[in-house]
DNA sequence: ACCGCTGTATTAGGCAACTAATACAATAGC
DNA sequence: GCTATTGTATTAGTTGCCTAATACAGCGGT
């Protein structure tokens, strides 16, 4: 994993949202072993208090399972996966709409504007 | 000016931000006259020093005109405020879409998911 | 001239959150 | 049974933000 992290938010945070990222988008599928607390830590140069914070609340939110002296999975639950997917797309797709919307931009410009980006990637 | 402050993110960039947007979207117009310091941070349940810094940094980006004495006011150069909308829209966008790309979300899910959404609010 | 209003500066204190260091607990595997 | 490796708990320290109190400076209106 490439670790991003910047320090304008909470460490911890950035990480759990990375990690969400990787399961709703199927980078690490249902099952998947993760590395040792420490090891996540030392690859992400995070104190392994700071990546166990994180994990705690994948579990909390019920994404991880956790083998107390085996280590930790992705959970099995494929729809619990989708619906994380489902709920992340919405939530971005609102939020992204509402920002356009106060800066006064319309349904047309907002379509206009992303055709445009797109077309700029297709370099 | 209807202040939605939360206590997840800085009190002052939160203040930026949604001045920034009243501004980007002409809601505040070119030489939009603000309160006084202390009457936006009353209004706003913010102490004044709290309602300084935002000004300041609003001031520092070339948004605001401060006359000593006299008050605070929008800044009058209209290229300036539409370089902000700008900005603020293409930032926007393509954050949102770096995040649905994330999502492993291509381009005609995107507009579709988009379609969806204004076709919600036709209520 | 004075009073009231504007913005500005300074200092201090407290609170909450994040990070860090270290010690503890439990089990798998040999 | 011992050791290594796992997750967990506890305590401590640092940082950033917000608040507060107070003082200063300059202009307008009466």
């Amino acid at each position: 994993m490439s670790w991003n992290l910047s320090s304008d938010r909470p460490i911890f945070a950035q990480i759990v949202e990375h990690i969400e990222l990787d399961i709703a988008s199927g980078k690490l599928p249902p099952g998947a072993k993760f590395p040792s607390v420490r090891e996540l830590a030392s690859e992400a140069s995070v104190n392994p208090n700071t990546m166990q914070r994180a994990l705690s609340e994948l579990e909390r939110k019920g994404l991880l399972r956790t083998d107390r002296t085996v280590g930790r999975f992705v959970t099995y639950d494929k729809r619990e996966i989708e619906r994380l997917r489902k709920e992340k797309a919405s939530s971005s797709v609102s939020g992204f709409l509402m920002q356009m919307k106060k800066l006064g931009i319309d349904k047309d410009g907002v379509l206009e504007l992303i055709k445009e980006n797109y077309q700029k990637e297709e370099t």
